[in-house]
DNA sequence: GCCAACGTTGGC
DNA sequence: GCCAACGTTGGC
């Protein structure tokens, strides 16, 4: 099963709107690159990720799970780009932060330090169960 | 607020 | 199809 994070700036859309939105799911919008559209393509139904907070906070902070599969993205006027739909499944007991990420060795090859502009990233197992255990939750 | 990384655009 | 210019992201 895959694994994934979703980066976000807080002030536009952050954990607390995600949990608020509930468990309709919300549709990932905005992703403008091609990359990160990839890995959205590839996503299913009940695979979950990592949402993590950028430039304030900066870490880690929930987990969700993917709703919908890559459809449409009403706000891309082009129509070359889509969405997968989130919802909340529950918040890490601790946030895990990007300073703590860095600070561990084995988590030195995750997207989120080799490649910090890539918003939608595919995590592996290892990476999953690390920062999981890290931020206080069951591996 | 700065700037490095990097994706995109547009002239040729 | 190349590449310089430009815009954006996101850590610091």
């Amino acid at each position: 099963m895959p694994y994934w994070l979703f980066k976000s700036e807080p002030s536009s859309w952050s954990w607390d709107d995600q949990v608020g939105a509930g468990e309709a799911g919300t549709p990932w919008t905005g992703v403008r690159n091609h990359l990160a559209k990839n890995h959205m393509q590839a996503m299913k139904p009940g695979e979950r990720g990592f949402f993590y907070h950028s430039n304030e906070g900066k870490a880690v902070v929930g987990i969700v799970e993917v709703t919908k599969p890559y459809g449409p993205d009403a706000t891309d006027p082009t129509g070359r780009f889509g969405a997968v739909e989130l919802k909340a499944v529950e918040p890490l007991p601790e946030p895990v932060t990007l300073e703590a990420v860095k600070s561990q060795p084995e988590l030195a090859d995750m997207a989120l330090i080799r490649n910090s502009r890539l918003s939608v990233q595919p995590v592996t197992e290892a990476e999953w169960h690390a920062v999981r255990r890290m931020g206080g939750l069951a591996g």
